[in-house]
Formats: C-alpha cells, structure tokens, sequence
DNA sequence: GACCAGGCACATC
DNA sequence: GATGTGCATGGT
C-alpha cells in the first residue's frame, strides 16, 4: 500500500503550506474554482480583480447581470463566452434554490450537495470538490490533471483511472482530514506545476526517490 | 512561435 | 462507452 503521508511529507517540506484558496471569500472561491478551468490561475486573478472594480463579486449581482457583460468583465480568465455561461448557471442555482448565502448550502449533506453541483451546467467534479473543500471546508478531496499524471507516472494508479479512482485512491489511504485534504491537492498543483508537465521531468521531480 | 494552463460539454462514431 | 473537438487569454 502506498504510503501516502511520506509523499504528503516531501512535498510539504519542498515547498511549504501552500495556504490554500487564495479569496477572500467563499463566494470568491466558488466563483474562482469556475474561472480556473483549465486556465492559468495569473489570469484568473486578473479577472476576479474586474469583477471587484465593478462590485460584480455578489451572487445577486452577477444573477442580474447580462452574460455578454459579464464574459467582457472576465475576458482575462480566457473561454470568457463559456465561463461567462457557466457563471450564471451556477448563480440561477445559488440564487434561486438558496437566496445566495453559503450557510444555506453548509446546511446540506455533503454528498447531496455533489450531486446538485454536478447537475449544474459547467460544473463537473474538480469545480464541485474544489467548491465542497476549499470553499465550505468539507473534507472531500480534489482530483486534478497534475493529480492524474503524478499517480500514473509513480505507478500508483493505471492510465485506465478516473477521477473518482483518483479521489478513492486518496480516500481511502488518508484520513478524512479537510486540513490535509486541503493542503495535499494544493501541494500536488505546486509540484505539477514544476514536474509534471506533458513533458515530463521527472527526474528531477522531489518525489523522484520514490519511484520504483 | 510553440507550448501550456488548478475542465467541461457536446458531437460523432 | 470511448474518443475527438471547441472554447481563448496570457505567461514562459
């Protein structure tokens, strides 16, 4: 069995708490895990910094907006038209069903609230995990492309895995720790990041040691 | 200029 | 059910 914390434990000393979401909000990072997708988080920044020079960062406010407003205000995220669309399907949810306020949804099951995230256009499994642990602190772990191409090269899951394999994977080899949960996906981005490009320099990668 | 980024939905076979 | 494609800006 993979010893997990030894990975988890390199990377924390490589590189530090990684001090993740960086928002200042809930709402902020619900609104940051959409504008992420498959998108440099440098540019994210530099649209969620519009939406606050435009007081757009509410749940009312972008409810109300016009979308082609909205896709010129967050035009630095890049697939503005789709993001902007994506947006307001997740706001027409969080509006309509719960006025807006993030304690209505920590009212829910977790689960319950995964199913409903993942019913919501634009929003698949790494948004609504993102949305489950780094906004509302829920203890569910985020899967993502660094995730997959770091397990797959060090041999821990088969090129056959999903991203639920992945998410059980962690799972069920740690324990259901929204702190470490937190801190390990932001971890593995960190060293993604640096090694686990599609050009793989592995060699040189801090876990190296630990391949077979 | 090429390559890539903290995905997802949809078309087509 | 698997596989391919569109979406787009901005940094290296």
């Amino acid at each position: 069995m993979a010893d997990l914390k030894s990975y988890y434990k390199d990377l924390l000393d490589h590189y530090g708490p990684q001090r993740w979401w960086p928002a200042e909000t809930p709402f902020e990072v619900m609104v940051g895990a959409i504008l992420t997708q498959n998108t440099a988080w440098t540019n994210v920044e530099k649209a969620i910094r519009n939406l606050k020079s435009y007081g757009l960062l509410d749940p009312l406010k972008l409810h109300e907006i016009d979308q082609d407003t909205l896709a010129l205000a967050i035009r630095p995220a890049g697939y503005f038209n789709v993001k902007a669309a994506r947006l307001k399907s997740f706001m027409a949810w969080f509006v309509t069903r719960y006025g807006g306020e993030v304690e209505r949804l920590k009212q829910i099951p977790a689960q319950r609230l995964r199913e409903q995230l993942l019913e919501v256009k634009g929003i698949g499994p790494e948004t609504a995990d993102s949305i489950l642990l780094y906004a509302l602190e829920l203890p569910t772990f985020v899967a993502d492309t660094y995730t997959y191409r770091l397990l797959t090269r060090h041999g821990l899951l088969s090129e056959e895995a999903g991203y639920e394999d992945m998410q059980e994977f962690f799972e069920k080899n740690l324990p259901r720790d929204r702190a470490l949960f937190n801190e390990f996906h932001a971890l593995i981005v960190a060293v993604g990041k640096e090694f686990c490009r599609p050009k793989a320099r592995c060699e040189q990668c801090p876990l190296r040691k630990r391949l077979p």
